[in-house]
DNA sequence: GTCCATGTTCTTTA
DNA sequence: CTAAAGAACATGGA
């Protein structure tokens, strides 16, 4: 469930109860959700102190006293909670992190029903992840030079972690609409001002985002268990059938790499391909 | 039973 | 060789 927005409400919601507190035991109920297999985390992680907590991407970097650190990732329907301690653990909660700080201890629970999240121990593995700019930080220069790279349609472009890392399906349909751009538009053709205006759009819709909390269109909850509010504000997504808050056009769906789709009409334009099906 | 789902990665195809 | 499309992963809800 979680793009950028959500994990960043996650570390956001998950920082005044973690950092500065120390871990005082850890439980693995599920050990194929732990990487590498077979690491011995009870014995990297309890009796240290949480130093920061840091969201990269998608991703969740929890930094330890020391300099190691711990990565967690959310998957599709992954969810870290807090919890009191002593909480009975959900059904698919893969892991827990007991920390204590001030006298005052809680639970980190994580969730996560279709397992496609995970938990990698870093220790003092380098930065390199193969991941490519922040979208919050990238320059429309930047931004140009990685569309100018490719005539694979935009929207595969924003979805693509290597490139541009940290939008998933909802930003950037979302994204795409603000800039007016049609999802399929080949990406080398989308410069100068437009790709101006999509860095914009891309800043814009992820704070925005961010502000309400992200967004809940399924089950995603941050750290505290509140639901986001920023579905209430799409434009496009999820929206298919209904009318465009712009222009009135029904929104449309369509699927492309194998993902859903949806883009007003009249809007994003299409661009015009020179090629067609035989 | 069927289809779809906020993500990533491996395999197959072109 | 590279790039893009497909399948797979595991579960639950409509």
């Amino acid at each position: 469930m979680p793009e950028l927005p959500e994990v960043q409400t996650v570390v956001n919601t998950l920082v005044p109860v973690a950092v500065g507190a120390t871990i005082s035991a850890i439980a693995i109920r599920k050990p194929v959700y732990i990487e590498p297999a077979n690491i011995d985390l009870a014995a990297h992680l309890v009796g240290r102190q949480i130093a920061s907590i840091h969201r990269r991407a998608k991703r969740i970097l929890v930094s330890l006293d020391g300099g190691d650190r711990l990565l967690m990732h959310l998957g599709m329907t992954g969810r870290i909670t807090v919890e009191a301690p002593g909480t009975a653990p959900l059904r698919h909660t893969h892991f827990i992190i007991s920390v204590s700080r001030n006298g005052s201890s809680a639970e980190l629970h994580m969730h996560d029903p279709r397992r496609f999240g995970g938990v990698t121990w870093l220790g003092q593995a380098s930065g390199e992840d193969g991941l490519g700019p922040e979208p919050l930080t990238i320059t429309a220069k930047q931004l140009e030079a990685i569309l100018a790279a490719t005539d694979r349609p935009i929207k595969a472009l924003l979805l693509d972690q290597a490139r541009i890392a940290g939008l998933g399906n909802i930003y950037a349909d979302e994204s795409l609409f603000v800039a007016g751009i049609h999802p399929l538009t080949p990406a080398s053709r989308v410069r100068g001002e437009r790709a101006a205006a999509l860095c914009r759009a891309i800043k814009q819709v992820l704070r925005r985002a961010i502000q309400h909390g992200g967004s809940t269109v399924r089950n995603y909850v941050d750290a505290r268990g509140s639901k986001g509010s920023f579905q209430k504000l799409h434009n496009v997504y999820d929206r298919a059938g209904e009318p465009c808050r712009a222009c009135g056009a029904a929104i449309q769906r369509i699927v492309l790499i194998g993902r859903s789709t949806c883009f007003c009409p009249r809007c994003q334009r299409p661009p015009r391909l020179k090629t067609h099906r035989a």
